[in-house]
DNA sequence: GTCTATAGACGGATAGAC
DNA sequence: GTCTATCCGTCTATAGAC
Protein backbone atom coordinates (compact mmCIF):
# COMPACT_ATOMS: atom_id res chain seq x y z
CA UNK A 1 0.00 0.00 0.00
CA UNK A 2 2.35 2.75 -1.31
CA UNK A 3 0.04 5.62 -2.68
CA UNK A 4 -3.25 6.85 -2.08
CA UNK A 5 -4.81 9.34 -4.18
CA UNK A 6 -2.84 12.27 -3.06
CA UNK A 7 -2.09 15.72 -4.86
CA UNK A 8 1.23 16.90 -4.86
CA UNK A 9 1.38 19.95 -2.66
CA UNK A 10 2.69 22.10 -5.57
CA UNK A 11 4.34 20.70 -8.86
CA UNK A 12 6.74 22.65 -10.92
CA UNK A 13 5.42 23.25 -14.48
CA UNK A 14 4.02 20.92 -16.78
CA UNK A 15 0.70 19.03 -14.81
CA UNK A 16 2.75 16.40 -12.93
CA UNK A 17 5.52 14.32 -14.04
CA UNK A 18 4.10 11.75 -11.81
CA UNK A 19 1.10 11.75 -13.69
CA UNK A 20 2.65 11.20 -17.07
CA UNK A 21 4.65 8.29 -15.38
CA UNK A 22 1.47 6.41 -14.34
CA UNK A 23 -0.44 7.17 -17.53
CA UNK A 24 2.61 5.83 -20.09
CA UNK A 25 3.22 2.97 -17.80
CA UNK A 26 -0.02 1.62 -18.00
CA UNK A 27 -0.68 2.28 -21.39
CA UNK A 28 2.84 0.13 -22.02
CA UNK A 29 2.24 -2.76 -19.26
CA UNK A 30 -1.51 -3.06 -20.86
CA UNK A 31 -0.23 -2.92 -24.35
CA UNK A 32 3.20 -5.06 -24.29
CA UNK A 33 2.74 -6.90 -20.01
CA UNK A 34 5.63 -6.45 -17.66
CA UNK A 35 8.38 -8.19 -19.45
CA UNK A 36 8.29 -6.71 -22.50
CA UNK A 37 8.54 -3.09 -21.20
CA UNK A 38 11.36 -1.37 -20.48
CA UNK A 39 11.50 1.63 -17.76
CA UNK A 40 13.42 3.52 -20.44
CA UNK A 41 10.59 3.45 -23.12
CA UNK A 42 8.48 4.21 -20.32
CA UNK A 43 10.46 7.51 -19.15
CA UNK A 44 10.38 8.19 -23.08
CA UNK A 45 7.00 8.19 -23.44
CA UNK A 46 6.49 10.13 -20.29
CA UNK A 47 8.92 12.57 -21.69
CA UNK A 48 10.79 12.18 -18.27
CA UNK A 49 13.94 11.13 -17.32
CA UNK A 50 14.21 7.33 -16.50
CA UNK A 51 15.24 7.73 -13.12
CA UNK A 52 12.76 9.48 -12.01
CA UNK A 53 10.58 6.68 -12.05
CA UNK A 54 12.49 5.11 -9.78
CA UNK A 55 12.82 8.17 -7.56
CA UNK A 56 8.61 8.14 -7.52
CA UNK A 57 7.93 4.92 -7.03
CA UNK A 58 11.02 2.39 -6.12
CA UNK A 59 11.43 -0.23 -8.41
CA UNK A 60 10.10 -1.66 -11.80
CA UNK A 61 7.18 -4.16 -9.81
CA UNK A 62 6.21 -1.16 -7.26
CA UNK A 63 5.34 1.16 -10.93
CA UNK A 64 3.57 -1.45 -11.64
CA UNK A 65 1.32 -2.24 -8.54
CA UNK A 66 1.04 2.05 -8.77
CA UNK A 67 0.07 1.88 -11.99
CA UNK A 68 -3.06 -1.04 -11.89
CA UNK A 69 -4.36 0.93 -8.76
CA UNK A 70 -8.26 1.83 -8.83
CA UNK A 71 -10.53 4.09 -7.50
CA UNK A 72 -12.92 1.04 -6.72
CA UNK A 73 -12.88 -2.35 -6.69
CA UNK A 74 -14.89 -4.35 -9.42
CA UNK A 75 -14.07 -7.53 -7.61
CA UNK A 76 -16.53 -6.35 -4.75
CA UNK A 77 -19.64 -5.71 -7.33
CA UNK A 78 -19.60 -9.32 -8.51
CA UNK A 79 -19.12 -10.96 -5.45
CA UNK A 80 -22.58 -9.15 -4.35
CA UNK A 81 -24.35 -10.20 -7.51
CA UNK A 82 -23.90 -13.84 -6.79
CA UNK A 83 -25.03 -13.19 -3.73
CA UNK A 84 -29.04 -12.24 -5.18
CA UNK A 85 -29.17 -15.97 -6.37
CA UNK A 86 -29.26 -17.61 -9.68
CA UNK A 87 -32.28 -16.77 -11.48
CA UNK A 88 -31.47 -14.10 -14.31
CA UNK A 89 -27.91 -14.22 -12.59
CA UNK A 90 -26.58 -14.52 -16.05
CA UNK A 91 -27.66 -11.02 -17.16
CA UNK A 92 -26.73 -9.69 -13.87
CA UNK A 93 -23.05 -11.23 -13.88
CA UNK A 94 -22.35 -9.44 -17.26
CA UNK A 95 -23.59 -6.70 -17.01
CA UNK A 96 -22.01 -5.81 -13.55
CA UNK A 97 -18.70 -7.13 -14.99
CA UNK A 98 -18.52 -5.08 -18.34
CA UNK A 99 -19.62 -1.96 -15.99
CA UNK A 100 -16.74 -2.13 -13.86
CA UNK A 101 -13.97 -3.00 -16.07
CA UNK A 102 -15.09 -1.55 -19.61
CA UNK A 103 -13.55 2.10 -17.79
CA UNK A 104 -10.38 0.59 -17.33
CA UNK A 105 -9.64 -2.07 -20.17
CA UNK A 106 -6.06 -1.23 -19.93
CA UNK A 107 -5.31 -2.07 -16.00
CA UNK A 108 -7.31 -5.87 -17.10
CA UNK A 109 -5.29 -6.21 -20.10
CA UNK A 110 -2.65 -5.85 -17.38
CA UNK A 111 -3.73 -8.41 -15.25
CA UNK A 112 -3.85 -10.85 -18.05
CA UNK A 113 -0.82 -10.43 -19.45
CA UNK A 114 1.21 -10.41 -16.23
CA UNK A 115 -1.11 -13.83 -15.52
CA UNK A 116 -0.56 -15.13 -18.36
CA UNK A 117 2.50 -14.02 -19.81
CA UNK A 118 4.48 -14.78 -16.72
CA UNK A 119 4.60 -18.18 -15.15
CA UNK A 120 3.19 -17.55 -12.07
CA UNK A 121 0.24 -20.01 -11.21
CA UNK A 122 -1.15 -17.92 -8.39
CA UNK A 123 -1.25 -14.78 -10.11
CA UNK A 124 -3.71 -11.85 -8.76
CA UNK A 125 -6.22 -12.61 -11.27
CA UNK A 126 -6.75 -16.35 -10.46
CA UNK A 127 -6.82 -15.95 -6.91
CA UNK A 128 -9.10 -13.48 -7.59
CA UNK A 129 -11.05 -16.12 -9.88
CA UNK A 130 -10.96 -19.01 -7.45
CA UNK A 131 -11.82 -17.05 -3.92
CA UNK A 132 -14.39 -14.70 -5.04
CA UNK A 133 -16.11 -15.67 -8.15
CA UNK A 134 -15.52 -19.19 -8.09
CA UNK A 135 -16.48 -19.53 -4.13
CA UNK A 136 -19.34 -17.57 -4.33
CA UNK A 137 -20.86 -19.23 -7.16
CA UNK A 138 -20.71 -22.62 -5.72
CA UNK A 139 -23.31 -21.21 -2.62
CA UNK A 140 -25.88 -20.31 -5.23
CA UNK A 141 -25.50 -23.40 -8.03
CA UNK A 142 -26.11 -27.02 -7.90
CA UNK A 143 -25.67 -30.64 -9.35
CA UNK A 144 -22.92 -32.47 -8.59
CA UNK A 145 -20.68 -31.60 -11.49
CA UNK A 146 -21.34 -27.64 -10.01
CA UNK A 147 -17.65 -27.30 -9.11
CA UNK A 148 -16.82 -28.02 -13.08
CA UNK A 149 -19.63 -25.95 -14.09
CA UNK A 150 -18.75 -23.20 -11.82
CA UNK A 151 -15.34 -22.88 -13.59
CA UNK A 152 -16.85 -23.05 -16.46
CA UNK A 153 -18.82 -19.92 -15.91
CA UNK A 154 -15.29 -18.31 -14.70
CA UNK A 155 -13.58 -18.92 -18.58
CA UNK A 156 -16.60 -17.81 -19.96
CA UNK A 157 -16.25 -14.38 -18.12
CA UNK A 158 -12.45 -14.55 -18.30
CA UNK A 159 -12.21 -15.68 -21.98
CA UNK A 160 -14.69 -12.86 -23.09
CA UNK A 161 -13.12 -10.37 -21.40
CA UNK A 162 -9.84 -11.36 -22.85
CA UNK A 163 -10.80 -10.90 -26.36
CA UNK A 164 -12.33 -7.55 -25.47
CA UNK A 165 -10.00 -5.95 -23.81
CA UNK A 166 -6.74 -8.00 -24.46
CA UNK A 167 -6.94 -9.51 -28.11
CA UNK A 168 -9.25 -6.95 -29.02
CA UNK A 169 -11.12 -9.34 -31.63
CA UNK A 170 -13.95 -7.79 -33.15
CA UNK A 171 -16.88 -7.08 -33.16
CA UNK A 172 -16.30 -7.96 -29.23
CA UNK A 173 -14.03 -4.81 -28.90
CA UNK A 174 -16.38 -2.63 -29.49
CA UNK A 175 -19.55 -3.67 -28.67
CA UNK A 176 -21.73 -1.89 -26.78
CA UNK A 177 -22.76 -3.51 -23.41
CA UNK A 178 -26.18 -4.33 -23.37
CA UNK A 179 -25.32 -6.28 -26.76
CA UNK A 180 -23.07 -8.50 -25.18
CA UNK A 181 -25.41 -9.31 -22.44
CA UNK A 182 -28.08 -10.05 -24.47
CA UNK A 183 -26.42 -12.38 -27.02
CA UNK A 184 -24.13 -13.97 -24.46
CA UNK A 185 -26.61 -14.09 -21.51
CA UNK A 186 -29.01 -16.66 -22.31
CA UNK A 187 -25.71 -19.43 -23.06
CA UNK A 188 -23.97 -18.26 -19.33
CA UNK A 189 -27.68 -18.84 -17.88
CA UNK A 190 -27.62 -22.82 -19.12
CA UNK A 191 -24.44 -23.27 -16.60
CA UNK A 192 -25.85 -21.82 -13.81
CA UNK A 193 -29.31 -23.79 -14.06
CA UNK A 194 -27.89 -26.81 -14.77
CA UNK B 1 10.61 -24.33 -42.50
CA UNK B 2 13.66 -25.18 -40.99
CA UNK B 3 13.25 -28.58 -40.18
CA UNK B 4 11.06 -31.46 -40.71
CA UNK B 5 11.28 -34.77 -38.43
CA UNK B 6 14.30 -35.72 -39.54
CA UNK B 7 16.34 -38.76 -38.16
CA UNK B 8 19.95 -37.63 -37.10
CA UNK B 9 22.65 -39.65 -38.98
CA UNK B 10 24.49 -41.23 -36.06
CA UNK B 11 24.49 -39.15 -32.75
CA UNK B 12 27.43 -39.03 -30.23
CA UNK B 13 26.82 -40.55 -26.57
CA UNK B 14 23.32 -39.84 -25.33
CA UNK B 15 19.43 -40.04 -26.72
CA UNK B 16 19.90 -36.99 -29.23
CA UNK B 17 21.11 -33.37 -27.85
CA UNK B 18 19.07 -32.19 -30.51
CA UNK B 19 15.86 -33.72 -28.96
CA UNK B 20 16.79 -32.95 -25.31
CA UNK B 21 17.14 -28.97 -26.25
CA UNK B 22 13.31 -29.27 -27.64
CA UNK B 23 11.98 -30.81 -24.90
CA UNK B 24 13.59 -28.54 -22.82
CA UNK B 25 12.19 -25.53 -24.97
CA UNK B 26 8.98 -26.87 -24.93
CA UNK B 27 8.50 -27.17 -21.01
CA UNK B 28 9.90 -23.48 -20.76
CA UNK B 29 8.23 -21.66 -23.17
CA UNK B 30 4.88 -23.07 -22.30
CA UNK B 31 5.25 -22.29 -18.38
CA UNK B 32 7.28 -18.86 -18.90
CA UNK B 33 6.22 -17.39 -22.23
CA UNK B 34 9.07 -16.39 -24.61
CA UNK B 35 10.50 -12.93 -23.18
CA UNK B 36 10.48 -14.70 -19.68
CA UNK B 37 13.20 -17.57 -20.47
CA UNK B 38 16.58 -17.71 -21.46
CA UNK B 39 18.74 -19.52 -23.48
CA UNK B 40 20.85 -20.18 -21.20
CA UNK B 41 18.45 -21.61 -19.04
CA UNK B 42 17.02 -24.20 -21.67
CA UNK B 43 20.74 -25.13 -22.15
CA UNK B 44 20.66 -25.78 -18.60
CA UNK B 45 17.74 -27.80 -18.57
CA UNK B 46 18.86 -29.99 -21.39
CA UNK B 47 22.13 -30.58 -20.05
CA UNK B 48 23.73 -28.64 -23.22
CA UNK B 49 26.18 -26.05 -23.84
CA UNK B 50 24.03 -22.98 -24.39
CA UNK B 51 25.84 -22.36 -27.87
CA UNK B 52 24.43 -25.61 -29.05
CA UNK B 53 21.42 -24.15 -29.40
CA UNK B 54 22.25 -21.51 -32.02
CA UNK B 55 24.33 -24.34 -33.47
CA UNK B 56 21.06 -26.32 -33.90
CA UNK B 57 18.25 -23.90 -34.61
CA UNK B 58 19.23 -20.60 -35.73
CA UNK B 59 18.46 -17.61 -33.48
CA UNK B 60 16.03 -17.83 -30.39
CA UNK B 61 12.84 -17.57 -32.58
CA UNK B 62 13.82 -20.10 -34.58
CA UNK B 63 13.77 -22.58 -31.54
CA UNK B 64 10.22 -20.93 -30.55
CA UNK B 65 8.92 -22.35 -33.68
CA UNK B 66 10.50 -25.36 -33.81
CA UNK B 67 9.41 -26.26 -30.19
CA UNK B 68 5.83 -25.89 -31.17
CA UNK B 69 5.86 -27.86 -34.53
CA UNK B 70 3.04 -30.47 -34.15
CA UNK B 71 2.70 -34.05 -36.09
CA UNK B 72 -0.76 -33.19 -37.32
CA UNK B 73 -2.71 -29.49 -37.51
CA UNK B 74 -5.52 -29.41 -34.73
CA UNK B 75 -6.56 -26.94 -36.52
CA UNK B 76 -7.47 -28.40 -39.57
CA UNK B 77 -9.66 -30.53 -37.49
CA UNK B 78 -11.76 -28.01 -36.21
CA UNK B 79 -12.66 -26.35 -39.13
CA UNK B 80 -13.67 -30.14 -40.74
CA UNK B 81 -16.39 -30.14 -37.74
CA UNK B 82 -18.08 -26.86 -37.91
CA UNK B 83 -18.71 -28.07 -41.84
CA UNK B 84 -20.83 -30.59 -40.87
CA UNK B 85 -23.91 -28.18 -39.28
CA UNK B 86 -25.61 -26.81 -36.58
CA UNK B 87 -27.08 -29.49 -34.96
CA UNK B 88 -25.40 -30.78 -31.97
CA UNK B 89 -22.26 -28.68 -32.97
CA UNK B 90 -21.07 -27.48 -29.71
CA UNK B 91 -20.69 -31.46 -28.57
CA UNK B 92 -18.74 -32.06 -31.55
CA UNK B 93 -16.78 -29.00 -31.56
CA UNK B 94 -15.58 -29.14 -27.97
CA UNK B 95 -14.91 -33.17 -27.94
CA UNK B 96 -12.48 -32.61 -31.17
CA UNK B 97 -10.86 -29.48 -29.97
CA UNK B 98 -10.13 -31.43 -26.32
CA UNK B 99 -8.87 -34.15 -28.18
CA UNK B 100 -6.69 -32.48 -30.59
CA UNK B 101 -4.84 -30.19 -28.03
CA UNK B 102 -5.04 -32.39 -24.91
CA UNK B 103 -1.68 -34.17 -25.87
CA UNK B 104 -0.24 -30.80 -27.05
CA UNK B 105 -0.88 -28.82 -23.92
CA UNK B 106 2.35 -27.78 -23.64
CA UNK B 107 2.28 -26.14 -27.01
CA UNK B 108 -1.28 -24.73 -26.83
CA UNK B 109 0.25 -22.92 -23.53
CA UNK B 110 3.19 -21.37 -25.31
CA UNK B 111 0.46 -20.01 -28.28
CA UNK B 112 -1.43 -18.68 -25.39
CA UNK B 113 1.51 -17.22 -23.14
CA UNK B 114 3.22 -15.66 -26.94
CA UNK B 115 -0.11 -14.10 -28.27
CA UNK B 116 -1.10 -12.51 -24.90
CA UNK B 117 2.12 -12.02 -22.99
CA UNK B 118 3.25 -9.59 -25.48
CA UNK B 119 1.42 -7.44 -27.77
CA UNK B 120 1.52 -8.71 -31.04
CA UNK B 121 -2.58 -8.04 -31.84
CA UNK B 122 -1.70 -10.22 -35.17
CA UNK B 123 -0.57 -13.42 -33.40
CA UNK B 124 -0.95 -16.57 -34.77
CA UNK B 125 -3.37 -17.54 -32.35
CA UNK B 126 -5.44 -14.58 -33.20
CA UNK B 127 -5.08 -15.15 -36.81
CA UNK B 128 -6.47 -18.60 -36.41
CA UNK B 129 -9.42 -17.68 -34.22
CA UNK B 130 -10.49 -15.11 -36.64
CA UNK B 131 -9.40 -17.02 -40.42
CA UNK B 132 -10.70 -20.47 -39.76
CA UNK B 133 -12.54 -20.58 -36.50
CA UNK B 134 -15.02 -17.90 -36.98
CA UNK B 135 -14.97 -17.28 -40.61
CA UNK B 136 -16.57 -21.19 -40.45
CA UNK B 137 -18.88 -20.21 -37.83
CA UNK B 138 -20.03 -17.61 -39.66
CA UNK B 139 -21.48 -20.30 -42.64
CA UNK B 140 -23.01 -22.15 -40.33
CA UNK B 141 -25.38 -20.03 -37.70
CA UNK B 142 -27.91 -17.91 -38.13
CA UNK B 143 -29.67 -14.37 -37.34
CA UNK B 144 -28.33 -10.35 -37.23
CA UNK B 145 -25.97 -10.71 -34.35
CA UNK B 146 -24.31 -13.60 -35.30
CA UNK B 147 -20.88 -12.21 -36.12
CA UNK B 148 -21.04 -11.34 -32.23
CA UNK B 149 -22.06 -14.68 -31.15
CA UNK B 150 -19.44 -16.22 -33.23
CA UNK B 151 -17.04 -14.18 -31.46
CA UNK B 152 -18.61 -15.62 -28.20
CA UNK B 153 -18.40 -18.89 -29.38
CA UNK B 154 -14.21 -18.45 -30.03
CA UNK B 155 -14.18 -16.92 -26.59
CA UNK B 156 -15.78 -19.72 -25.04
CA UNK B 157 -13.05 -22.11 -26.51
CA UNK B 158 -9.95 -19.79 -25.85
CA UNK B 159 -11.10 -19.23 -22.26
CA UNK B 160 -11.72 -23.13 -21.61
CA UNK B 161 -8.71 -24.05 -23.09
CA UNK B 162 -6.61 -21.10 -21.26
CA UNK B 163 -7.97 -22.23 -18.29
CA UNK B 164 -7.20 -25.62 -18.61
CA UNK B 165 -3.86 -26.02 -20.37
CA UNK B 166 -2.34 -22.16 -19.10
CA UNK B 167 -3.42 -21.15 -15.90
CA UNK B 168 -4.20 -24.92 -14.72
CA UNK B 169 -7.43 -24.04 -12.94
CA UNK B 170 -8.85 -27.57 -10.98
CA UNK B 171 -11.05 -29.00 -11.85
CA UNK B 172 -11.14 -28.23 -14.96
CA UNK B 173 -7.56 -29.35 -15.75
CA UNK B 174 -7.83 -32.81 -14.66
CA UNK B 175 -11.51 -33.14 -15.82
CA UNK B 176 -11.84 -36.00 -18.76
CA UNK B 177 -12.69 -35.40 -22.05
CA UNK B 178 -16.06 -36.26 -21.78
CA UNK B 179 -16.98 -34.62 -18.57
CA UNK B 180 -15.94 -31.15 -19.61
CA UNK B 181 -17.96 -31.76 -23.00
CA UNK B 182 -21.15 -32.60 -21.27
CA UNK B 183 -21.03 -29.87 -18.40
CA UNK B 184 -20.27 -27.58 -21.36
CA UNK B 185 -21.87 -28.32 -24.83
CA UNK B 186 -25.39 -27.52 -23.66
CA UNK B 187 -23.96 -23.91 -22.49
CA UNK B 188 -21.98 -23.36 -26.03
CA UNK B 189 -25.14 -24.56 -28.15
CA UNK B 190 -26.98 -21.92 -27.50
CA UNK B 191 -24.57 -19.18 -28.85
CA UNK B 192 -25.37 -21.68 -32.05
CA UNK B 193 -28.43 -21.97 -31.91
CA UNK B 194 -29.49 -18.40 -31.01
C1' DG C 1 13.10 18.06 -8.46
C1' DT C 2 15.70 16.89 -12.47
C1' DC C 3 19.56 15.26 -14.87
C1' DT C 4 24.36 12.83 -15.84
C1' DA C 5 27.03 9.06 -15.17
C1' DT C 6 27.81 4.60 -14.14
C1' DA C 7 27.77 0.34 -11.66
C1' DG C 8 26.54 -4.36 -12.07
C1' DA C 9 24.07 -8.03 -14.05
C1' DC C 10 22.11 -10.66 -17.82
C1' DG C 11 21.04 -12.16 -22.35
C1' DG C 12 21.75 -13.21 -27.43
C1' DA C 13 24.88 -14.36 -30.64
C1' DT C 14 29.47 -15.58 -32.70
C1' DA C 15 34.41 -17.05 -33.42
C1' DG C 16 37.31 -20.52 -33.05
C1' DA C 17 39.86 -24.32 -30.57
C1' DC C 18 39.58 -29.22 -29.98
C1' DG D 1 29.70 -32.20 -32.59
C1' DT D 2 30.89 -29.93 -28.38
C1' DC D 3 32.88 -26.54 -25.54
C1' DT D 4 35.49 -22.00 -24.05
C1' DA D 5 35.75 -17.37 -24.40
C1' DT D 6 34.06 -13.18 -25.55
C1' DC D 7 31.72 -9.28 -27.87
C1' DC D 8 28.07 -6.25 -27.64
C1' DG D 9 23.81 -4.77 -26.43
C1' DT D 10 20.14 -3.80 -22.97
C1' DC D 11 18.37 -3.48 -18.68
C1' DT D 12 17.58 -2.11 -13.57
C1' DA D 13 19.09 0.55 -10.09
C1' DT D 14 21.85 3.98 -7.63
C1' DA D 15 25.10 7.76 -6.50
C1' DG D 16 25.69 12.31 -6.81
C1' DA D 17 26.05 16.95 -9.25
C1' DC D 18 23.22 21.00 -10.16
Amino acid sequence: MTSRTRGRPAAGTSGDTRSEILAAARSQFAARGFNGVSLRSIAREAGVDASLISHYFGDKSALLVASMELPVNPIEKIAGVVADGPDGMAERLLRTFLSAWDPHREVFSTLVRTTLGGGDTDAPMLQLARNVLITSLLEVIEGDDRELRATLIASEIIGMATLRYVAKLEPLTDAAIEDVVAAYAPSMQVLIDR
